[in-house]
DNA sequence: GCCTTTCTTCACCACCCGATGAAGAACACG
DNA sequence: CGTGTTCTTCATCGGGTGGTGAAGAAAGGC
């Protein structure tokens, strides 16, 4: 552990921001990855080169790292804004590529890190279903201001959920390595009737 | 441990076969509520009223109880048989129909169990891939026979996902209250959509 | 009756987990 | 230079995990 002559003694040797910076990203990969209760503080840390303790240190508890890593204040919300500035009838375009863009870009989106971790922790599974709830259904639904506005939300809800197990989760082929453009065409307009397609009964 | 009066003195007073279906059942409930690393041999075996050692004389480890419950021979093929009985006009319905009628009658179908365990446990991702490819995405694509037709088939998968997590691990309501026609007729078209709808290309 | 097989319990192992507390080294400031 | 704060390591704790081995009790075969 002592490769690069810094390790192996105590004391401070770099700033404690640069740790906690280190750390955080490091939980971030580690969480995406595997899911909450699968990542081992221990783990995060050695990957991070870092004594475990430090995590407790910087963060108290894993509970809190956790909370730390799935942090996504001013980062997501941009995104979404741009999906709701466009009109009602190319939504569902727009709602795909917003949602690919953002997840291509680094597979330790939050909302990854989350869909991972829902289906097994409880923690996990309330903060996904309040940020959903709060930044697509009541906001689409709201939008949408029919009697059924709910359930088609919710619908797309089942879209988004569908596609981000697929993508980045369960990376099944070939939704996967598809192109942006590819899935915005497939799914944009499967998307867009749900929201505003005509209804079977 | 002694209410019954069975209890706390070794030996056989039960037939072994009853114990193992006792473990198997319990086993199927846990690990379908709360995936497998989640979900602990002594919890299982506590709930079944059983000592710990047990579940390892009958299925050799924690792994091998989780094969057996996930085992679903002769009882969802004739379900899916059912799907490619009749024509490629309506298929989309008797996808949607079939998924959540199977799934409704127990939350702890395997399916259920395999899709809220993948996430986050390779073994469970692999078997539930496995599953998917050989009995839907294979039979689907082979049925349809365009040059698409492998990316048809892997939208499908995603229907089937966001379905599945969104009803039965997730609960998002609507969708978890709605009844069963409702479902199909939502998303019976959107499935169809997926095979038989035109491009957008 | 005995003896073997089957089922059940108990005690235990090594390991890993999250978390704590003390103590020391590097820095910042006076 | 000295003092206090910040960062870092280490040793350790209590608890839970999957898994093992021996030993004992009930049942079946002869």
């Amino acid at each position: 552990m002592t490769e690069d002559g810094t390790h192996g003694r105590p004391g401070r040797w770099r700033s404690g921001a640069e740790s906690k910076q280190r750390i955080l990203e490091t939980a971030r990969e580690l969480f995406g990855e595997h899911g909450y209760s699968a990542t081992t503080v221990r783990a995060i840390a050695t990957a991070a080169g870092v004594d475990p303790a430090m995590v407790f240190y910087f963060f108290g508890t894993k509970h809190g790292l956790f909370g730390a890593a799935v942090e996504m204040s001013g980062n997501v919300p941009p995104a979404i804004e741009s999906i709701f500035a466009g009109g009602l009838d190319t939504i569902g375009e727009r709602i795909v590529r917003t949602l690919v863009e953002n997840l291509d870009k680094s597979g330790r989106t939050p909302l990854v890190m989350l869909t991972r971790s829902a289906p097994t922790d409880a923690q996990s599974e309330a903060l996904l279903r309040e940020f959903i709830d709060r930044e697509i259904t009541d906001r689409l639904a709201a939008l949408l201001g029919t009697p059924d506005a709910a359930l088609r939300a919710a619908m797309v809800n089942v879209q988004i959920l569908g596609l981000t197990v697929a993508r980045y989760i369960m990376r099944i082929e070939p939704i996967a390595s598809s192109s942006v453009d590819e899935l915005v065409d497939r799914f944009g307009p499967l998307v867009q009737h749900c929201l505003t397609g005509p209804t079977a009964s």
